[in-house]
DNA sequence: TATCTTTGCAAGTAATTACTTACTTATATA
DNA sequence: TATATAAGTAAGTAATTACTTGCAAAGATA
């Protein structure tokens, strides 16, 4: 196989993780069916990451940052609640639709893993969607525009069922599934809990 | 050990089996681990199940007849709509905290098997979780109590994150959780939805 | 009581696992 | 241009996997 640098490599492989935990399950994620979905030896996935933990522990970061980062500057931002709300769901089914392994790999892999790192940061995923969802719905209760009475960590619960019926949709649909339309129906539900 | 006949020691093997992935995770799930938890023999667990997998089908169809025949009782009952769901919701967290390893089985292990009496299996307790439950809500709208503008589908889908969300719970709380409480607390949120 | 079936165990089996080793070759840098 | 380093491979490794075998003994049935 041609030569490749370190950077390329490491996405490459852990995108090839995520896949193959989508199309055929965490049970099939062996170095071997690996190797043989990027085309490249088994040998040299550990010149790249030092064992198959650090591949999961790698991606967990990637969440944080890039998924966790994203929310955190939607829920922060200075537009409407209900306008950042939208972005947020949207955000969420959009993120997950594109990395179709992840939840599926956070749910179930990771948390039941020994390793304190692993489950830590697993915890300050699930915590961090739901403080920022529940920022946002103080924020819009605190402007007036929304219902006092509801009950926001309820809620933030409720929302968090989201990202995971989501998936079972993409597995039982078999792949033709519309974002926009699912992310949309969502908010019309959670509006309707949120308005007066 | 002692001697049991087969019909005692399938159902020790099934509850083992999900309590190993409650506690320990569906990787740690083999059949050296299932004998130690039993205190029994390796040899002895395949006097009673040909196979592995088919201790998973085995549990898989006792979800089926237990939880949502008892499910399908409560839709297709009599009550009022608001009764029938609040029975329904309960049952469904009182199932899945009596069986902690359920939730994770059926979404993880089980999504993503080849085997397909399994994967039908599977989509049938998802469809049919769905329909019961969009049956309840429909049954109301008729019934004139709840609105008839609701997206019973979305709902639906929305109701499905809720076993999930539960299972989040126990796992990141450690077991101290208490289940009456999230059942009214998701009911109420619910009726906001489908109230006029 | 004699016999047959069921349930148990210890010690196997071949296949698969994550990972290593020894060696080659491309590429960047001195 | 010479050299060191990074990235690749084939062929290992010990450990673990689901499952089998051969044999013993408990329990039911005749």
């Amino acid at each position: 196989m041609e030569r490749q640098n370190t950077d390329i490599r490491q996405e490459q492989i852990k995108q090839a993780v995520l896949d193959i935990i989508y199309t055929d399950g965490l049970k099939n994620l062996s170095t071997r069916n690996l190797a043989n979905r990027i085309g490249m030896s088994e040998g040299a996935i550990f010149r790249h990451f030092p064992t198959k933990q650090d591949i999961i522990l790698s991606i967990i970061k990637d969440v944080q940052t890039d998924f966790i980062g994203q929310l955190r500057k939607i829920a922060n931002s200075h537009m409407e609640p209900e306008v950042r709300l939208e972005k947020f769901v949207c955000e969420t089914v959009n993120y997950l639709t594109k990395n179709k392994g992840i939840t599926m790999l956070l749910f179930s892999e990771a948390s039941h893993n020994n390793d304190v790192s692993m489950k830590s940061s697993l915890q300050q995923i699930f915590n961090n969607q739901k403080k920022l969802v529940s920022k946002i719905f103080l924020d819009g209760i605190a402007a007036g525009t929304w219902d006092e009475s509801v009950p926001v960590e309820s809620l933030a619960m409720l929302y968090m069922g989201i990202p995971v019926s989501l998936n079972i949709e993409l597995i039982l649909s078999g792949g033709e599934f519309h974002a926009d339309n699912f992310c949309n129906r969502m908010m019309q539900l959670l509006l309707k809990i949120l308005n007066k």
